[in-house]
DNA sequence: ACAAAATATATCGGGTTGATATAATCGACG
DNA sequence: CGTCGATTATATCAACCCGATATATTTTGT
């Protein structure tokens, strides 16, 4: 799927900037299964406008004055439902700790450990993050994707709470030392 | 984590040619947290050749005669274990399949049910495929990230086949048409 | 009043992706 | 014994993407 498309997704549900949109990637509900930068988006966004798929709806006066808010023309609504229509390549995970923990026996155990815990910790923070998200007013594709998302983090932070002993052989039990 | 740092990690487990390595990726014990392709390949074990990190090992008797089977040196397993060394960055997943079911109500109900019951599937053949493996002679880090796999995949499928009614509004229940 | 953080657009080099070209070998089938 | 298709094997290329960087204004904190 590409930039352009993940573009036209955002604006489906609603006017954005190209610095908006890129928080929705970033730290919004795509967060956890696409990522989109600045160096993809802005390119996107010229072509899209060229070809007549986004509209620039001025309004600068809000603050910045180089603010372009973009908005999805009904062409680029159907292009985007063009899009959807195709059928989803693979998932693709890139996980270097996963790498790293394969070779483990080639670590030092401290930079293991660290590693280890940084990981469960960044899971289990998001765990707690998307425990605090309502789910009023969200569409229900949404809701679905954001139930697997927790699902997911979960199941990572539950398998690794479970099997610490597999990977690290460490004195000091589950404690964190800080 | 580039495709030079990749590509010796797999040189660690015993010499490869660049097929072989592409197939520990494609279909191997890296399969479900990492991909590098030919194209990043080949140019990453010209380079690390030249860098003296891998030696070209002959031996294109056995059968092909251009093939070129590479070997770690001293210099490149020193340089792997300085790359696992560092601190590793967050996970990337990019799933075209979550981004295509946030849009739901954009899509026709066919086709969501058709991408919807392709990606559980997929889920749960790779769980049936992870359960034939044989712990035997794996290395602890190896068993460890097999196990997250296989964590990650149940939990997938497990929640989908529990909150199917939330995107799928089916009189069909959960058998499989045709 | 000042510093720091957030908002905002834009570009660029290096790297990756996916497709394609090429060719030898191996297994299956009649 | 031939030959068709699958597998093994290397290599390249255009298009695209990623991460870093540059620049500048506004908001927030103290």
């Amino acid at each position: 799927m590409d930039a352009k498309t993940l573009c036209l997704g955002v604006l489906m549900l609603g006017d954005a900037s190209g610095y908006e949109i890129r928080k929705m990637f970033e730290e919004g509900p795509f967060a956890h299964f696409q990522d989109v930068g600045y160096g993809s988006i802005y390119p996107s966004l010229a072509r899209l406008a060229e070809e007549g798929l986004v509209a620039i709806t001025g309004a600068p006066a809000d603050g910045h004055p180089e603010k372009k808010v973009y908005r999805a023309t009904e062409a680029g609504r159907a292009a985007f439902r063009a899009a959807l229509g195709r059928m989803p390549g693979p998932d693709k995970v890139r996980s270097d700790t996963c790498y790293l923990m394969f070779f483990a026996e080639h670590l030092e155990a401290d930079h293991l450990r660290k590693v280890y815990d940084g990981y469960l910790s960044r899971h289990q923070e998001m765990i707690a993050f998307m425990k605090t998200l309502s789910p009023e007013g969200v569409s229900k594709g949404r809701l679905f994707v954001r139930g697997l998302g927790l699902a997911y983090h979960e199941a990572v932070a539950a398998y690794m709470e479970a099997n610490r002993h597999l990977l690290l052989d460490d004195r000091s039990g589950t404690q964190a030392a800080d």
